[in-house]
RNA sequence: GGGCGAUUAGCUCAGUUGGCCAGAGCGCCUGCUUUACACGCAGGAGGUCACAGGUUCGAGCCCUGUAUCGCCCACCA
């Protein structure tokens, strides 16, 4: 039996010392490269990125083993959210100074800051290591000599050269803008990284009092004496009651402490007279005007529209709390401005509780009852919820409640309801057109400018994959057209295209085709990217800025080069002169904030010293992980400058000239707008040579985006850390081998289907392998299936044991007592068992011609020729050109299931089921089977290669220390002595020989056939039979020519064969085809008369259904001809067996 | 609300321009410790291709609709 782990380690090594995935830009051959989407460092790898890079490394080591020069680019994501929310947590349950403390340190002064860093530091070092050793022991064959992090010195350096161009050229802005803001984590999200959630909830209904300028009636409304309760208004502000209401609908009232606005729609004929009218906040006694805005829905309870049914009439406009409002807010500023002095109040601490510091003016919030000071602030905004509705209930002032059910956003990371939050923010301007390039317009029915950054992302996309642009007769597909080279050579792998090309427009191309539209609509709707984070971990913001009071206009302000309301660039200043970008920036009246961005490089240091001398701070904030991943072709391969890291990348700018662009991009679906379509815009533009006089061509960060499914566990949910629910592939290696799974992995990638994968435990006391107990999880992965913590062996009660999930959501340690325990799944069966038979076939082979070698028969290469070759091998070496090119084929298109299955149907089925077993008992004699089986374990062990390297390149060191020299005349295999670095077979096209192929699978339908009456008449496999057919001639004379190849495979002594022959009395008789075989001395009538009248039935029932098809006229003269013909000659072939079935019924009787 | 995908044997999945008696692996049944392999060999049972219409000589495949599941996108009070 096959024993992986004896295997894999030592070949590992073998790899490892000989260097074997280190690509040198010098060596020979065509550039092939595949950056990894670098694993963030939060946790290990699960299935899903084994899946991720099994792929990659079947890509890698096929074009490696064409002869190209491959390089696979490891590495790993800083992850900047995702770590430092697992540290911070870690932290808190070992009971350890968390984040929180950090802060305090940090607000003291003691450097909390630079602390909490390092703690996360030591977690990304320890995962980033354990990443690394699961790969290796996964068999990737990455160049781990080039092994990045997107935060390392090589990446860093990156990632302020594109910060600091960006910001050059116009397309980095700061902005006070509502953002998605995660109160827990205390940062900005990215509108990707917010879940929406559906949230039973409800709709209040509340009253504010509408309000007149007091000695001015307001139009028709008559004056009360006696105003309300909740009414009531201080007597100095010259606002009284009229004693009317509105009533706003919301599901959020404790936004109310904002609202600045209430909207009407201007087509309501019920409601369009109040506006211009004015309504008194309750509780903060803000005089807030009614506004039109077209966005109010009309109330109709009636409608099936949900909003329309619950819909007052009345919206009230809360700007710094909704991104509606906001909108809402800014188109009636001047009105709302003219009454409350504020557009934006905004009412919450970054925590979301209620406060009036940040953003709320004061003689605004002075003038709110007491209720806001003593009971609102300090308030979360759930509690102040409460209290509020409770306020408004008691004032009498809540006319309704209704429950409702909405979605609201939620952060991806602590799953707490997103505030839209005013904050200042960084952006990347993605659809400002590019400064310095021509202006040409923008793109057809979009309004993104075709030199924008989205806009190069869609010019990148192929044309045929665009939604809208018809690919008619005459349109060249730029890339490569597939089909047509196919057409041209199927036998010879596509060429992928080469790094000297230089083209770009047109050529990024989606596998499947379908995800090319979610690229193209996300690019067409895109919006600024919000790049600041509110973290500690990750690349700080390359700008250090001042605030200088009454500045205003001082000096130096240069003519505004852009926005007339954003920041003005200095020409010619002390920072300027030292290359950086200064800006200057008025805030209020009073202030100028001056902004300086600070290119890298050897005078960096210098230059952000003596800005912090001159009192200069640098921004607090972090960029978004996914701006350094956004780099990851780039920065890997040491853009902009890799002469200044020679020891990272001693070659210089050669690494980058052969192998950006990579080839191909693969990854899941999730991220193709977060990471495929930021790698695409910035590549474009860094390598923009009208931007970049270092670069000799604009370049994709890839040709090709291959989207793989997704691995989901047994309950149909997707394999993730944050569930919990992830499975370690080196517990897969663990019960099945690395090759195992590989090859598993590979072959269950479709290009739809998700693969669901059920989970079993095994017992780490008595290694029993059982189905684990399930629970709903709690809190954060709510809803979710999850294993439970603990579990009991199902064989043995007090044996315990803790889960995976156990251990990585916090409930439970492993002990001693209650190991941690693996997990497996049959699912890898087939991959096991598959490597098990190849195992066993290639040391059988090896051993029979090994044997012959020692006799002095030598007899492999150069001795056998086409004269020699019997049906078998000329089969055998057809059925192999066959698999090559179906190889090539479903390789090139990112077919891994296609492939897999190919292979695994020629090893076991062709090879090991058929041709071995026919050739078996004449490899002792037959120099020409020797050498085509010696061809076929060597084809096969270099076409299974890419998936299943370990056991294949531990075979191939067999098979050269057995058969040194092999090969036909016909077909050159080059000698290797290492597998990984072996040529690819390039098999001729003249082996598909079909003649061999139908004569051998007569012979298998002979064999079948006799089998089944062996095994009907219950003969023991060893017991010979003799058998004689009848049949016509010319098949007869096949017979003949191969009774050998009968009698091996069948187990039988071929006797007569003819078209005459009769049967013997004491004779089996089987049908099939022509030919009736009579398998000597079986007599059993009633087991004869029961498959015979089997048999006829199925004929009868074919018969019909050809006789009704050719009686059908439209059929016989509208469908093809040859489609015709065989229908008839399918008809007289079952209307003659029928005829010899009848005929044998008949002698039984 | 918009878009995409899925629904085929008990389970997990193939099925490439419409043209076979719809396939594989696991599981199940029968027989084999046949000197490569029991993680195996030989044979077998098992399917209204989600449902309803339509196009066609012919539909698992194309069209329309329905149901169920999943994913992505969307600012919904």
């Amino acid at each position: 039996m096959y024993r992986p782990a004896d295997v894999e380690t030592e070949v590992l090594e073998r790899w490892l010392a000989a260097k074997a995935f280190h690509a040198r830009p010098d060596d020979p051959g065509e550039a092939y490269s595949i950056v990894i989407p670098p694993p963030n460092v939060t946790a290990a790898l699960h299935l899903g990125h084994a899946l991720n890079n099994t792929l990659q490394d079947v890509l890698t080591r096929y074009h490696r083993m064409l002869g190209r020069n491959a390089l696979w680019m490891p590495g790993t994501d800083h992850a900047g959210i995702a770590t430092q929310t697992v540290v911070d947590r870690r932290l808190q349950q070992e009971g350890q100074p968390s984040l929180k403390d950090y802060k305090q340190r940090e607000a003291r002064g003691e450097g909390g800051r630079e602390a909490f860093v390092q703690k996360v530091q030591a977690w990304k070092d320890e995962y980033e290591a354990e990443i690394s050793s699961q790969l290796k022991r996964m068999g990737c064959s990455c160049d781990y000599d080039r092994q990045r992090f997107t935060m390392d010195p090589v990446c860093a350096a990156a990632v302020r050269e594109a910060f600091f161009r960006l910001f050059k050229d116009g397309l980095i802005y700061r902005g006070k803008r509502l953002v998605n803001w995660d109160p827990v984590t205390q940062t900005a999200l990215a509108d990707d990284e917010v879940e929406m959630r559906e949230v039973d909830g409800s709709f209040w209904y509340m009253k504010y009092p509408i309000v007149e300028r007091q000695g001015v009636p307001g139009s028709g409304i008559r004056d009360r004496p006696n105003p309300e309760p909740g009414s009531r208004t201080p007597a100095s502000d010259g606002w009284r009651a009229t004693g009317e209401h509105v009533t706003v609908a919301t599901t959020r009232p404790e936004t109310m402490l904002g609202d600045t606005a209430v909207a009407v729609n201007p087509d309501d004929p019920q409601r369009k007279h109040l506006i211009g009218q004015f309504v008194r906040l309750p509780i903060v006694n803000r005089v807030v005007p009614i506004v039109g805005d077209g966005y109010v829905t009309l109330p109709d309870a009636d409608s099936s529209d949900a909003k329309a049914s619950y819909a007052s009439g009345f919206l009230k406009v809360t700007p710094a709390h909704d991104p509606n409002d906001y909108e809402i807010g800014f188109r009636h500023e001047k009105s709302i401005v003219a009454a409350t002095g504020h557009v934006l109040i905004n009412v919450m601490a970054p925590d979301a509780s209620i406060s009036v510091e940040h953003g709320w003016p004061e003689q605004d919030h002075q003038q709110a009852d007491a209720f806001l000071r003593d009971e609102l602030v300090g308030k979360s905004r759930e509690d102040a919820r409460k209290l509020i509705v409770g306020w408004f209930k008691r004032e009498g002032l809540l006319e309704e409640t209704r429950p409702y059910r909405h979605s609201v956003g939620h952060s991806y990371r602590s799953h707490v309801a997103i505030e839209p939050y005013l904050s200042d923010q960084w952006y990347v301007a993605v659809k400002k057109q590019i400064g310095r390039l021509s202006d040409e317009g923008a793109l057809a029915d979009t309004d993104v400018p075709a030199n924008s950054l989205a806009g190069l992302a869609l010019r990148a996309m192929a044309p045929d994959q665009m939604a809208g642009a018809e690919r008619g007769d005459g349109v060249t597909i730029p890339g490569r057209d597939r089909g047509a080279l196919a057409a041209e050579d199927p036998d010879k792998p596509l060429k992928p295209l080469g790094v000297g090309e230089k083209v770009w427009e047109g050529h990024l191309r989606f596998y499947p085709d379908r995800y090319a539209r979610t690229f193209q609509h996300w690019h067409e709707g895109i919006r600024d990217w919000c790049i600041s984070r509110q973290l500690w971990w990750g690349h700080r913001i390359p700008v250090w800025r001042r605030v200088d009071a009454a500045l205003v206009n001082a000096t130096g302000m240069a003519p505004g080069e852009r926005d007339p309301d954003g920041p003005m660039v200095v020409e010619d200043s002390e920072w300027t002169q030292r290359g950086c970008v200064h800006l200057e920036d008025t805030i209020g009246d009073e202030e100028v904030e001056t902004i300086v961005c600070v290119p890298p490089g050897p005078r960096e240091q210098e230059t952000v010293a003596d800005l912090e001398a001159e009192g200069f701070t640098q921004d607090p904030d972090v960029l978004d992980t996914w701006f350094s991943s956004a780099l990851w072709p780039l920065s890997t391969m040491g853009w902009p400058r890799p002469d200044d890291f020679p020891e990272f990348i001693p070659e210089g700018d050669k690494v980058l000239e052969k192998w950006n662009p990579t080839n191909v991009l693969c990854t899941a679906r999730e991220i193709i707008t977060l990471w495929v379509s930021r790698m695409v815009m910035f590549n474009l533009y860094f390598s923009d040579p009208d931007l970049d006089p270092r670069s000799d061509g604009q370049r994709l960060p890839f040709y090709d985006v291959f989207i793989h499914a997704m691995i989901q566990d047994g309950h149909g949910q997707k394999m993730s850390k944050s569930l919990g629910n992830g499975v370690d592939p080196v517990d897969i290696i663990h019960s099945h081998g690395s090759d195992a799974m590989r090859f598993t992995l590979a072959h269950m990638t479709t290009q739809t289907q998700d693969v669901r994968l059920p989970v079993d435990l095994i017992c780490p006391h008595t290694g029993e392998i059982f189905e684990p107990r399930y629970i709903t999880a709690k809190g954060g992965a709510g809803g979710a299936r999850v294993m439970a913590p603990t579990q009991q062996c199902p064989k043995d009660p007090d044996k315990q044991m803790v889960t995976f999930y156990g251990v990585s959501s916090g409930h439970v340690q492993a002990t001693d007592d209650m190991p941690l325990a693996r997990n497996t799944s049959s699912k890898f069966d087939i991959g096991r068992n598959f490597a098990n038979k190849l195992w066993n076939a290639v040391r059988f082979a090896l051993t029979r011609l090994g044997e012959a070698q020692e006799g002095g028969q030598a007899g492999t290469a150069g001795q056998a020729g086409a004269a020699d070759y019997q049906l078998a091998d000329r089969w055998i070496l057809s059925r192999l050109a066959r698999t090559v090119r179906l190889a090539n084929e479903s390789l090139s298109e990112y077919e891994f299931n296609r492939y897999a299955q190919g292979l695994y149907d020629f090893v076991w089925r062709d090879l090991c089921d058929w041709y071995i077993e026919a050739v078996k008992p004449e490899l002792g004699e037959r120099a020409t089977a020797r050498a085509v089986l010696a061809t076929c374990v060597d084809a096969s062990l270099r076409l299974l290669h890419p998936a299943m390297p370990f056991i294949t390149e531990k075979l191939w060191s067999h098979l050269n220390a057995v058969v040194p020299r092999r090969g036909l005349p016909e077909l050159d295999l080059p000698a290797s002595e290492m597998l990984a670095r072996a040529a690819w077979p390039r098999i001729k096209r003249e082996w598909i020989d079909e003649r061999s192929e139908r004569g051998f699978e007569l012979i298998q339908q002979v064999v079948g056939a006799a089998r089944q009456v062996r095994t009907e008449h219950t003969v023991p496999p060893r017991q010979v039979v003799d058998i004689s057919a009848k049949a016509p001639p010319a098949i007869a004379q096949q017979l003949l020519e191969h009774k050998a190849l009968v009698a091996v495979l069948a187990n039988v002594t071929p006797r007569e064969v003819g078209p005459r022959v009769d049967r013997p009395g004491d004779a089996a008789a089987a049908v099939t085809g022509d030919i009736e075989l009579y398998l000597h001395g079986l007599v059993d009538p009633e087991l004869e008369r029961q498959r015979l009248a089997r048999r006829a039935d199925e004929l009868a029932t074919q018969v019909s259904r050809l006789k009704s098809r050719l009686g059908n006229d439209s059929y016989v003269s509208k469908a093809p001809a040859h489609l015709v013909e065989q229908t008839r000659e399918q008809l007289a072939a079952a209307e003659r067996e029928i005829e010899a079935v009848q005929e044998q019924l008949a002698a039984l009787a």
